[in-house]
DNA sequence: TTGCGTGCAAAGGTTTTGCATGGCA
DNA sequence: TGCCATGCAAAACCTTTGCACGCAA
């Protein structure tokens, strides 16, 4: 069943995205910072392996906000990322991973008395985390 | 302080919008719709009056879902749509204005519990309205 | 050796911009 | 009349695709 090469391109992709944990990155700047440590991918394998990434549940996609691209950032498989909600700090990128019950009470509210089925792997919540608010509006 | 002129276009634009609030519509259904009846607007035109109307906070833009491009759709200044939550269709595209306190609260506590302020006028709850789910999954 | 992966270049689509013209106030 | 708005065309982007070559298995 396993279909896929494993090729340097991918591995280099992948543990970049893996160590930048925390933060979101476009095609370009993906390819940006791989060329600081000397390393380098084709445009067209950016995007075909972020592709594929996304596809697996190792990225999550980031609509870009006005004009601009499209990001992309690591969610651990382990983390579950697909019952809980995320929370996207707009100042600092980081990316919060909600585990709460409050959280999947709601979901639960909206469902029952909306009866509108929430998507979480699409949804979610923007604003300003804790940190950001801390230095200074 | 009223540095804008009224024109045919802009009228057109908000109009057309202000008669469909159930949906949403790219620059290019925007255009299309409206030479429907007989009416032309340029692409520019087109672009650079909905970048004023969301400034002025009467269309909301949603990202493009994978490739694709942006959508635009009407909010009503009177609904507060600033302090409340929106849950959109990936269906149908309609847009439910959730003016719920469960939702409110929910709110509440991310901001004390998680530290973590939230934009209301950017979060969008994703997913399938009671209507789309009733007819056949 | 087989067939997927890569990279280049070209194409496709969306959005922005420059500039001359048009139109509101 | 003074500016802002419009529309065309061109440009700037972002992303996808075709194809020959490269490379993992």
């Amino acid at each position: 069943m396993e279909r896929q090469y494993k090729t340097r391109q991918r591995e280099l992709i992948l543990s970049f995205f893996r160590e930048h944990k925390e933060n979101c990155y476009s095609i370009r700047d993906l390819i940006a910072e791989l060329s600081k440590h000397a390393q380098t991918v084709g445009e067209a394998t950016a995007y075909r392996t972020v592709d594929l990434l996304c596809e697996q549940k190792l990225l999550k996609r980031f609509a870009p906000a006005g004009a601009g691209s499209a990001t992309f950032q690591y969610v651990s498989p382990e983390s579950a990322c697909l019952h809980h909600f995320h929370l996207k700090c707009q100042k600092c990128g980081k990316l919060i991973h909600a585990d709460c019950e409050e959280i999947s009470k709601l979901a639960e509210h909206i469902e029952k008395e909306h009866g509108f089925f929430v998507n979480h792997a699409d949804t979610v919540f923007y604003g300003e985390c804790a940190q950001c608010r801390g230095n200074g509006e």
